[in-house]
DNA sequence: GCTCTATATTGCCAAAACAGAATATCTAAG
DNA sequence: CTTAGATATTCTGTTTTGGCAATATAGAGC
């Protein structure tokens, strides 16, 4: 139940949403994620361990970024089917749309380093 | 995106999950559930407010009676998918359980009407 | 060692969520 | 039309959440 209840909690947020569709796309780092959503840094950073806590998403580092993917659910069989339906879900929805077109256009090489 | 995030939502809550697994066993009025779940009645009827907002839950008056029962998810693909699924999830639960098994113990006749 | 830079953590505030007590509404029955 | 019981709504206090600014941490490079 818990596990259950942390999964659809980690989903409450149109933010967090987001991060989730535009990872199906590429992996991203913080600073990208940052750019795309428009929010502040710190803002990213705790959304992203209420979706690593839900095992939504995993984290690898690299040097000093660290990247963001999504989960493959091998841990919990919530997170894999939720994970299957996003796929298809929100396909159309206004912002995510939005955000997919524009996600080419922010690379950590531009974006960060400023 | 908003009907996604409200049924995330509506779901991220215990005693929400609950009413939706003992729902999925016959249809309760509120005071039923009250009892099941052992919280006060105006909780009670909030929760299911948040249910019937997502969809999740439809409810038909009789007489002084309100009735609760799982939606069909016709209106949303989301509650759909998500009803299918939550029959089989959480059935082994130590709470959901518990809950199933003292079910048939809770009458409208017996609990109401003090 | 020191200096950048990316990310995480902390602290704080406003807004939202959850709980129950008290109250209001509705309906069946007399 | 008055009462009694089932449910909804309001009110209030407490906890949680989402946001940002400021600070701390970690790694790359000098």
């Amino acid at each position: 139940m818990k596990d259950f209840v942390r999964v659809m909690k980690a989903l409450s947020d149109p933010n967090r949403v987001a991060i989730i569709k535009m990872l199906q796309h590429r992996v991203m780092c913080v600073c990208e994620i940052q750019a795309a959503l428009g929010i502040a840094q710190p803002t990213v950073s705790k959304h992203l361990k209420v979706l690593e806590d839900a095992e939504l998403v995993t984290s690898r580092k690299d040097g000093v970024w660290v990247n963001y993917l999504l989960s493959d659910g091998s841990g919990s069989p919530y997170v894999a089917t939720v994970l299957g339906n996003l796929r298809h879900w929100l396909e159309d929805d206004p912002q995510v749309v939005e955000l997919v077109e524009k996600l080419p256009t922010i690379q950590r090489e531009n974006i960060c380093k400023k």
